[in-house]
Order: C-alpha cells, then sequence, then structure tokens
DNA sequence: AACGCCTTTCCGCATCGTGGAAAGCTTTGC
DNA sequence: GCAAAGCTTTCCACGATGCGGAAAGGCGTT
C-alpha cells in the first residue's frame, strides 16, 4: 500500500499511530473521527482498536463511545521513568567526565540509608577504585551520599541522622549531626559535595546530585581520585565538570533543576 | 495460530507485548532474550522492533545492541496523566504527606476494577516500591480501591462484585462480599481505609478518597509502609495526615466535600 | 584462524489483515 | 411514534502482507 514509508509491519505502524492520536488528542475519540485522523478505513480501525484494548493500551468507555489511552500504556511510560532509567544515559556523561578529568566518574544513589554505586568508568591512569559498583557506603561518608541528602528539607536529615545515626570510617568522617549540617550548608550554597578522605584514607571525592522530572533528586554524579592527584586547587575546576555532568544528565532525563 | 487468545490482531498484540517487555523488563534487552520472552521468532521480534522504533516507541542501543523503551511511549503514557486534571496539583500534597508521615505517599485511581497507581512519591527510608507508577492491584486489594469504592452505593458495589469477583491477592485479602460490605461499614464511618497485608505480604497502607466538582470520588490518596513501621497505634495519626490530604486535594481541584 | 553467538537480511508460502458492505444500535427530527 | 441519519460493530472473500527458517554479516573469544 502507499502508507507513506515501507519497511515496518502496517498493522503496527497503524495501530502506534492510533496509540499516539488516544495519547496527544483531546479527551474521549470516536472511532470515525480516529479513522479519518489516521487515514484509516473505520473497520480497520475499529479492529486495531480492539486490539489496544485487549492489551489494556487503549480503554473503551460506553457511556459516550469514546476511546482513551489505557493503563499499559501509561505503565509502559512510567517504566522508561522510573525503572532506573538514568543508568544507560548516564554512561556518556560518566565517560566524557573521565576523559575530562583523566579520574574515575562514579554514578551512585542512596538504598536504605546507605549510597550504593550503580555504575563506575574508571580511569586510565590509576588502578582499582576503592568502592565498586555495588559497594555500599553511609551517605555521609560519600561526596554523592552528602550531594543527595542536601537536596532534602533540614528536618528529613534531622531524621534521617535519628534513624541511621552518623557512622564514621575514617578520622576525616563527618561524625556530628551538626558538623552535618554545616557541610550541607556548604554543599548547597557550593552546588557540589566533597568527601575528602571521609570514605577511604587518600581517597578524595567531589559530587553533585541528577534530579528527576518532579524535581527530586533521584542519583548523583562524582569523580573520585587519590588525594594527592586532587588538590585544593583543582577541585574547583573538577566540580565545575562534575555540576556540569549531573545538569547535562538531569536534562537528559527530562528532570527539574529545581525542586519544590 | 495458537498465540493464547483470539480476536485481535496478531502482528499488533505481539508488538505491544514486546512493548511491555521492554517498559517493564530490566533496562536494555537484547533480541533474543525478547524473542524468547514473547514466545516470537527471533527474525519476527527483530521485524516488530524495527517497527517500534520507526514509530519512536522503542530505541535501540548500537554500544551493546540493546533495546530500550523510545520517548513514543512515555509521551503517549504522558498524556494519560495530563488527561486527569487532578494528578499536577496532587503532587504538592503527596509530597508533603510523605515528609510528614517519612512513607511513600500514592495517588491512585480506579479502572476497569483494579487500582492503578498514577503517582508515588517514595519514602526516603525505604526503596523498591511494590507497586510503582502504572502498577494494578484488585480494587478489594488495596486501601485506595476500597476507599473508592466505599463511596459507592450499596447497589453498586453489589453490581461491581458480580463482574469482577473478589479477587485477592495475599490469605488476609478480602474474600467474600460479606466481609467487604462489613468493612465498607467501617470505612465510611472512619473516613479511610486500611490495607493490612491484603494486597502483599508486610506491607500496610492507609487511604482516604479525593472527590470532584460533582461529589464523585475522582481517585484516592494512601501511604504505604512496611507493616512493621506502621503499627496500630501509628495508624490513626496517618490516617488523618492521608484524610487532611486528601481533603485539600478535593478543595483545590474544586470538589464538593460530601456526596450525593 | 576458526569457532560460537549474536544481529540482521532475504524470500517463498499461506496466513492473516484488509476494507466494503451490511447488520445493530442510538439519537434526532418531524 | 415513526423514519431517517449517523454511528458502532460484525462479517466475509480476496490477496496483500507478515511469517519464520535459513543464510549472511559482525564481533568477541578461544
Amino acid at each position: 500500500m502507499k502508507d507513506g514509508k515501507a519497511g515496518g509491519v502496517q498493522a503496527v505502524t497503524r495501530a502506534l499511530t492510533l496509540l499516539r492520536l488516544l495519547g496527544g488528542g483531546s479527551e474521549g475519540q470516536r472511532v470515525t473521527d480516529l479513522a479519518q485522523e489516521a487515514g484509516l478505513a473505520v473497520s480497520t480501525t475499529h479492529r486495531l482498536l480492539t486490539t489496544l484494548e485487549q492489551a489494556g493500551f487503549a480503554h473503551f468507555d460506553p457511556t459516550g463511545a469514546t476511546w482513551h489511552v489505557g493503563r499499559e500504556a501509561f505503565a509502559v511510560g512510567a517504566g522508561y521513568l522510573q525503572r532506573r532509567s538514568y543508568v544507560a544515559p548516564a554512561l556518556t556523561y560518566l565517560r566524557r567526565l573521565r576523559d575530562d578529568t583523566r579520574e574515575t566518574a562514579n554514578l551512585g544513589h542512596l538504598e536504605d540509608g546507605q549510597l550504593v554505586t550503580l555504575h563506575q568508568v574508571e580511569s586510565r591512569e590509576i588502578m582499582r577504585a576503592i568502592s565498586p559498583p555495588g559497594g555500599r557506603v553511609p551517605a555521609t561518608c560519600s561526596a554523592m551520599g552528602k550531594a543527595l541528602l542536601a537536596t532534602w528539607p533540614d528536618a528529613q536529615i534531622a531524621e534521617f541522622c535519628a534513624r541511621h545515626g552518623v557512622l564514621t570510617m575514617t578520622p576525616r568522617s563527618v561524625s556530628t549531626e551538626a558538623e552535618l549540617h554545616r557541610q550541607i550548608g556548604t554543599i548547597r550554597a557550593r552546588g557540589y559535595a566533597v568527601d575528602d578522605e571521609e570514605h577511604a584514607r587518600g581517597l578524595r571525592c567531589v559530587a553533585a546530585a541528577v534530579r528527576g522530572p518532579d524535581g527530586e533528586a533521584v542519583c548523583a554524579i562524582s569523580v573520585s581520585a587519590m588525594a594527592v592527584r586532587l588538590g585544593d586547587d583543582r577541585v574547583e575546576e573538577v566540580a565545575r565538570r562534575v555540576i556540569a555532568a549531573a545538569e547535562a544528565l538531569t536534562h537528559r532525563i527530562g528532570g527539574a533543576p529545581a525542586a519544590g
């Protein structure tokens, strides 16, 4: 047929066109109108819609005989957002970050008060990272953890401390709630968090939070390096790149830069 | 063929199955695996995926040769939410509810006898939601579902049972119509509904209905938490907050507090 | 260099989707 | 209250269209 482009499965292409019309159009569309808009025969349209309904992607409202987007379509779309959809798109930015800084770039999120490293792009210079993917650290001992905490309201942070305590891993780790709150203030002002040998001796990290579509922080990006290679003079430059990566990823996953 | 159910357009049904797999499965799936999961020939799967990609519903990542849900799928799903004018205003109240209770706050509505979770603001303490956005549960196994049913006249509830049956998900789920009617009475008297491990073992929810301008219940708000974290002593306090949130949203969308 | 495992393309066959036509079903006008 | 209009829904014979086995093309591994 002359359905415009070849290559695809006709019936499927048509069904998807209808699905798009259902999602984009005004509320409650009738078979005849949909058929016209899609340029299909009414009977064909009806058959396709019925099929979409059987799969839960379309919904038919008997009162008024109108068609709507179904729950499955929503479920699939929601999966697109929620299903850790930031890991795959993050890879590009992590890699660039690693190449720009020549240090290890990390992606992590919070789980039960701990920071879990989800992915890591290793520095080509230095061997073996301290915290491999899957590794866990108390949130307050990690730059990524602190960057994420800093996006929370103060009351939540206090609650977090009450629940999990303020755990330490090195003599330099944040050890009191007051100290944590002080640091959080700095993090919010600067837009990035620093871990200065608070997780492991000789290791420094710089991190920034990534936000999801609803403005909530979903994960964080960091650069970690041997402290000797990441002096005070270099932190700001690295931080700038980390923030840029975090913002780029925020944008990429349809995130809102500011929270509510 | 013996594709389970007849009536639908084969190619479309199959394509939708793939789409669901893309949305539901782990991120980044290969053709071979998808084919196996869907019970299709590899070549067929590949052709259907290609078609989905042409329409923007699937996305192919050349590095790693993996398939992902596409932007169009998300766009269509978003239409599902946009169409419901109460979703956007609800976010504020959900977030506040989460912050006040430190548990996960949910928004849901009924479709085809099932409760569909529309939005979720996750507890910061606990990860992994049982029922993520897009997820469905039989209405009677859910606090939100029961809260909504309770706003209906008895005759309609009876009809609902006749149509959908009284489905159960755990040994604690409501299993008879009589039991349901008893609970509905309690819900009406108290103003809130409880799901005590009736949907998933170890999970408790407290929900209240939100009404639209015509006094009809349009959606429900709930707080869900691990049962150990939501003891009998805490239910009343949480319920008070859930009801407040539901009333606030009712008011916000110009709803009438009481039914006709 | 040869293997194994995967993606991608090809092609002949018959299955499956197609659209016109006709049958149901409401709503509207008189 | 009846008829006509306009819609949804079902039916069916035809042939275009999607099917899947097989083969070709890539890529990493042994």
